[in-house]
DNA sequence: TCTGCTTGGTAGAGGCGCCTACATGTGTGA
DNA sequence: TCACACATGTAGGCGCCTCTACCAAGCAGA
């Protein structure tokens, strides 16, 4: 399923991709590129630098004579431009559809942008310009970003989004969660509420939109539930229970 | 800007995550892990394998007795479903929302899966909760796919989402692209038209939605077009500047 | 039982990409 | 002019991850 094989050749290692974006950036907004900015910018050693700027040169991205300054050459440029419009692209979706922290958003572009197919950027492109140009879009944006707020809040969406926030035991007695799953019930998971820690405890677990989940048994004490998610028996406490709400 | 410091203490490689999800699975589907296996479905040879198990008992992740079955410990197990929830909302991202086709899909999850943040995973699964919980998503979704699909076939979408594709010379006069630019005026990217080649050679060159552009010169004979995005000059053809709609 | 295939493991090599420690240029101010 | 600072480059080392080539265990059939 995860095979190593990659589709499209790349010859260029993700590191070698961030010293060109780096040197992109360096020669955009200082003009010039010099070993000491470049190795502050990617937070690695200046020695670490030369040898990649010597692949760099030999692969005929750079012009690197030592001890001057460092220039992309227009392959060089042209390269640089590929990997800088998947980790823009990235970042637009994170920040403007997604509305992570910008810092965030940065961040997991960067280290992202390496594995980005150029279909797989054809296709997201293809959704921010859909986002961009249809009108109709900037409501639905508007909706979801209002109701992802609401949810963090803690407040009810009167949009019918059924987002609630999980007050320890105040959630929605009409909404279902695993908890109120009877043993052999399955259920599709909808949405995970709880704080960030809790929800992301239960995120890494599994319990994504659409997976399905069935109730095995409950422990006596009613204090632990087992379920079957993905042909694995997965323990959770009430309380995280509560927190997965499901579809039937 | 982009820091090689990573956020969260991330003590598995790429590669170990990649042993460890595909043990998962493995388990999952065929009930047992054996090297041969793992070998087959990660695209390593055997002997490839071997270290790899090593250094994952070492962690206490699997247990693995040589020549026997390997096997998931229950914090491996963990692990390896914090990776594979990554997978699986980016190929839901991938599929559902994004419609690739399948096996894309696959290949980039597979890729990206290592480089997502618990942090970004929770923002992207929030997004992708909305879509199966809030009602009018769905004729979102279904509005986009439509353009989408009408942006592929070259006809015009009713919906006021002004998806045309480019017929050598047939688009809309309407609609401004880089090539109805005057020298020294400047336009937003809306949409890059084409077919995919074409398309994605443009996106590579960092013509995204919402990019600033401004025409600098024309050459006399109108064959090239020189712009300048994001502090560089870009030259284009003339059939190149027509593909990118812009909007002032 | 012997032969030989499949499976798994070992040894050693090689590339990448980072590090520390040290060497060499280059320019500036005393 | 000398000395020092600072930028840059070199040498050597280490961990990761893969490879090829070879070795060992175990099972299957003659």
């Amino acid at each position: 399923m995860c095979d190593a094989t990659t589709e499209e050749a790349q010859p260029l290692t993700g590191s070698l991709e961030d010293y060109l974006e780096t040197i992109y950036e360096l020669v955009r907004d200082q003009k010039v590129a010099r070993v000491r900015d470049i190795a502050r910018a990617r937070g690695v050693r200046s020695a670490s630098v030369t040898p990649a700027m010597r692949r760099l040169a030999d692969l005929g991205l750079i012009r690197y004579v030592q001890r001057e300054y460092i220039d992309l050459t227009d392959e060089g440029a042209a390269q640089a431009r590929r990997v800088y419009a998947r980790h823009q692209a990235l970042t637009h979706l994170f920040t403007d559809v997604l509305k992570m922290p910008a810092a965030l958003a940065q961040t997991d572009a960067c280290a992202m942008e390496h594995s980005l197919s150029g279909e797989g950027l054809d296709y997201m492109v293809r959704f921010l310009e859909f986002l961009r140009v249809c009108p109709e879009s900037q409501h639905f944006l508007e909706t979801f970003h209002r109701c992802s707020l609401v949810h963090h809040n803690g407040e009810s969406c009167a949009l019918r989004c059924t987002v609630k926030e999980a007050h320890q035991g105040d959630i929605d007695r009409e909404q279902l969660t695993i908890a109120s799953l009877k043993p052999g019930q399955q259920g599709r998971v909808a949405q995970v509420l709880g704080a960030s820690s809790a929800r992301r405890e239960l995120l890494n677990m599994g319990f994504l939109p659409g997976v399905l989940v069935e109730l095995e048994r409950v422990l006596p004490e009613k204090s632990a539930i087992y379920l079957r998610v993905q042909g694995f028996e997965i323990m959770l406490r009430l309380e995280q229970a509560k927190l997965v709400q499901v579809s039937r």
